[in-house]
DNA sequence: GTGCTGACAGATATTGAAATCTGTCAGCGC
DNA sequence: GCGCTGACAGATTTCAATATCTGTCAGCAC
């Protein structure tokens, strides 16, 4: 049966999201997966203690592809006003996308990540952690004028929330979005900006 | 039976959200409505053609009692920058007032408001409207330094919504919140300013 | 005539029995 | 020994029968 191909948690997580794609998330069983690996289900448990961190697993690998983009831009030595610019957009479309190309999936991880909650926030952390580490640049730089860029990170992702949070998604179709993402930006770079 | 009292849509919709608030919105039905108002439920459907109807109109009533200390703020004579401030931290208030007093109750009225979408959808506008009215009076008043009133009012809505909208909510009880929302109307109220 | 009632049809929700799934582990095969 | 299997107990989900609800309307009372 096992066709010597070794049983990694690697290849269990990669199988477990085409599951997830094929059945759904609320179809989607243990049992499913170690059919598709041709395997028992208890083999799937030598790897992962519980379903759940099972699906935990599955949400850290998808957020990791959100933000590995994210921390390239981050890293790359340019004038923070528009580095900071770009990552944000860089972010929304990231997002966009996701939600457009597969919507049903999109749902999929959302609920992931709703279960798995401190995956997620260790993600926004990493997140508006970069944030901080370009406005600290942009003061550095005398574009930005700010107090603490910690707490300045912290406002500039919630200031964002609609264009990035999931609970938003149903209106990135809409034609005034971009739009939209283009005002707040505007507003948010003068607030920073020193003068 | 009757009692002499008549059969109002006042009446009704306050008997409603009584029948939400004693049995929650998955349970409450026109008929525990009409029990409670003494009544059969075929009384209800001549003032209320459908179910829906019935909770739209409940959900409007809610959203009102939110929106008329609101637009009282607006209506005040003041400088637009402190007026905008003002009415900002009463809509998050507000919002955060009801969810921590009765968050069974804000959750059923979240579920209600999902429902009557186009009822939300207006109460948006009308909220927007009466900040793109303070922020065209912070222009007059030379206080701030936007292009389009209109666009500026959408993205400070949009901007605040991690404060206000209730996909939110639960984090409004983290400590950490009020300084967040601190934050983000720091930088939105300095870059709408005039410099 | 006006406004309410209560019986009704079709839609929706509840319930409990049966099926399936999760998580464990003794034992098998390499 | 090591990793996998497959049977098992308890938890969860499914499904179909049953009960309740929504929305209508003919007819009654005032």
């Amino acid at each position: 049966m096992n066709e010597a191909v070794v049983l990694t948690s690697e290849r269990i997580l990669e199988v477990t999201e085409d599951v997830l794609r094929r059945y759904g998330l609320a179809k989607a069983t243990v049992v499913d997966v170690a059919r598709a690996l041709d395997v028992s289900h208890g083999s799937v448990y030598r790897h992962f203690p519980s379903k759940a961190s099972l699906r935990e697993a599955v949400a850290k690998r998808w957020l990791e592809r959100v933000s590995a983009p994210l921390a390239q831009i981050a890293a790359e030595p340019a004038p923070a006003p528009a580095k900071l610019e770009r990552w944000l957009r860089e972010l929304f479309g990231a997002k966009q996308k996701r939600v457009c190309e597969d919507p049903e999936m999109f749902a999929t991880y959302l609920t992931l990540a709703r279960e798995a909650c401190s995956v997620v926030k260790a993600h926004k952390q990493n997140l508006i952690a970069q944030v901080e580490g370009m406005i600290a640049e942009g003061v550095a730089q005398g574009a930005f004028d700010v107090a603490d860029p910690k707490v300045a990170a912290a406002a500039i992702f919630d200031a964002t929330r609609s264009f990035h949070h999931p609970a938003h998604a149903d209106e990135w179709s809409e034609c005034t979005c971009s739009a939209r993402a283009d005002a707040v930006l505007t507003l948010l770079l003068r607030g920073l900006a020193a003068r």
